[in-house]
DNA sequence: CCAACAAGTGAACCCCGGTTCAGACCTTCG
DNA sequence: CGAAGGTCTGAACCGGGGTTCACTTGTTGG
């Protein structure tokens, strides 16, 4: 057996993997997932396109892996929002604004990963996005109404809805760049009412 | 001048434009914006593709304006929903309502008018679309904070946040056909209570 | 009927970006 | 070192659907 995989070798193939997905992701912050070729990727990580491929097997696993992982970094951090401790309000307030700051600082990924059109394959990556967001909601809802703090409602259907509303809300702030400084406060005022909590 | 184009071939012509956005509307509302080739509108309009390019310079155009003929049929009946007489709590839960039932009621259509991946051209459209509904809502909700029937808000906020309530609540209904004979009901209870509505 | 021109046709073209693969180069281990 | 087999490369390939255009088939008015 005259080759066999040394840890040295995995280590430069893991780098290279990281490296590619690093670039897509970089590309699709700057360009969005319309201005992503695999050629360009390549370069961006300093490969050859056939590389890519030795990576994965084609343009929209790369794409799922780079929204898998872009997205459970701003599924987390809104976790994380809803679930310190505090009132209804206050956590749904963190929650919003969570999403809503981080959307707004990095715009075309939040576009990218909320309403680019993208290929199919991708596109379920980010249906389990939303689903992950209307669980966290979900959760916060159930909870509350089950403690009485929010009047009875199905915390599904409420929950897409506040993932909607904050989709939707942020859409045109996404594209024009900004938006007005009250958005944020206004939107977290509608999603508390929405749901029913004591201010 | 031994030719001029007449009544009759008028007629023609722009029934056969018509016959070309009537196949595209209808392949749209089978198959989605996916599965409809240029190739397919002709067939379905029994033209030859070519005749399809001598009433629209692009794809891009034809289905700008099957989008935009479809759209203004959907904005219409909300539109008249939210324009009924009665409190603001009915006018919205007819707007919402009038909404829903429609998109349930073709399913594939409104995903594709809501949702589905399409062309730059198109997407343009689809943002005039939801800027309908944005501003249906928008006029509805100021209008009822200025009479004191609504508590102070951003109209602009609220209304886009309730555009995307919607679409975002149906989603899933429409992706797996049907969704819960509830879903309507919560999603009015929601948007009431987001508007801070008297119910 | 015919000249002049419009409308319709559909097979061929073209573009473009994802994908491939034959060859160059590297790593391992006896 | 050299055999065995991996890894990398990037130019060439390819598919598919939008688009074109030389040609056929109307249509008009004299």
């Amino acid at each position: 057996m005259p080759y066999r995989r040394t840890p040295a070798v995995q280590e430069r193939l893991d780098a290279t993997r990281a490296a590619i997905v690093g670039a897509a992701h970089a590309l699709v912050g700057e360009r969005g997932y319309a201005g992503c070729s695999v050629a360009l990727v390549a370069t961006g990580a300093d490969v050859a396109t056939g590389t890519v491929y030795r990576h994965f097997p084609d343009k929209g696993a790369l794409f799922a892996e780079v929204f898998r992982v872009a997205t459970q970094r701003e599924v987390d951090a809104v976790a994380a929002a809803a679930a310190k401790p505090g009132t209804v309000a206050e956590r749904v307030e963190a929650s919003v604004e969570t999403f809503a700051r981080r959307a707004l600082r990095a715009p075309r990924l939040a576009y990218a990963l909320i309403a680019e059109p993208v290929d199919p394959q991708v596109e379920a990556e980010r249906l389990t996005y939303r689903r992950a967001y209307r669980d966290i909601f979900a959760t916060l809802v159930a909870d509350a109404v089950a403690a009485g703090d929010l009047p009875p409602q199905d915390a599904e259907v409420s929950a897409a809805a506040v993932v909607g509303a904050m989709a939707e809300a942020l859409v045109v702030p996404l594209h024009a760049g900004g938006g007005s400084r009250r958005t944020v406060p206004d939107l977290v005022a509608f999603v508390i009412r929405a749901l029913g909590a004591a201010p």
